[in-house]
RNA sequence: ACUCCACAACGGUAA
């Protein structure tokens, strides 16, 4: 069963939905009875195709064998609601859920996040603090983009101090997503702040000052920053 | 039986 949980999550890490559904199915064929990890694997192969239908059939297999309240399943399930867009279903299975480690916290807030829902994305993650569930590098950047979606500043500036003590804002994705974040707020002398500090400047943090010193200010220095960008050797895409 | 090990879940940009 482990060489067969490997081929399923060999195929899920490199985005092949269906090929490792198909070695799930096989599987089965072969009455090879599945793990917990058959199903984290073969769950996030469902979010990967995106198919609703798929995904509450694993589900239901998931409850068969009584795995379906682990932590891995848990977030697993709320994440492939989530990505299969029935954010209500990611929410039920989130309320049953009575082991919520951080996994399953990030899964729901990035749900909500993905549904253009930042206020709830919020509120999910004040109720985490409530729960005393530590924040990690995940929950900052999805946070982050919330705060950018809904253009919470004040929210926003206090995430970003919580970030600095954790020592995590120059780490490449949360800084990027801070950047971002103020970008979008239009708050652009705090976006470049933090983006001057990026040891790694890469195309993402370049395209979100760029955006926006395109939306909230002049054009000559949207201009400028790609040039900027260019001779710092980024490719643009 | 129990414990441990091997395979497993979430994140930033125009969209």
């Amino acid at each position: 069963v482990v060489s067969w949980n490997a081929m399923i999550a060999g195929f899920t890490q490199n985005g092949e939905g269906i090929l490792a559904f198909e070695y799930f199915e096989d599987m089965e064929d072969f009455e090879i009875k599945p793990t917990v990890v058959t199903f984290s694997s073969t769950l996030k192969a469902c979010s990967i195709i995106g198919r609703l239908e798929v995904g509450r059939c694993i589900h239901e297999k998931a409850i068969v064998n009584n795995f379906q309240f682990k932590c891995f399943i848990g977030s697993a399930l709320v994440d492939m609601y989530c990505k299969c867009k029935s954010l209500d279903e990611a929410c039920k299975v989130f309320d049953r859920l009575f082991d919520r480690n951080v996994v399953v916290w990030n899964a729901m807030i990035v749900g909500y996040v993905q549904h253009g829902e930042g206020v709830l994305a919020i509120q999910c993650f004040s109720m985490m603090k409530e729960w005393h569930v530590n924040p990690n590098k995940t929950t900052f950047s999805s946070i982050s983009k919330a705060c950018g979606i809904v253009g919470a500043i004040e929210q926003g500036r206090h995430i970003h101090e919580q970030i600095i003590k954790r020592g995590l804002e120059l780490q490449t994705f949360i800084g990027g997503a801070l950047v971002d974040m103020y970008a979008k707020c239009g708050t652009l002398e705090e976006a470049g702040k933090v983006f001057r500090k990026l040891p790694n400047r890469d195309v993402v943090s370049w395209n979100s000052m760029i955006a926006g010193y395109s939306q909230h200010g002049d054009p000559l220095q949207t201009v400028q920053i790609f040039e900027n960008m260019r001779c710092s050797g980024v490719e643009p895409d």
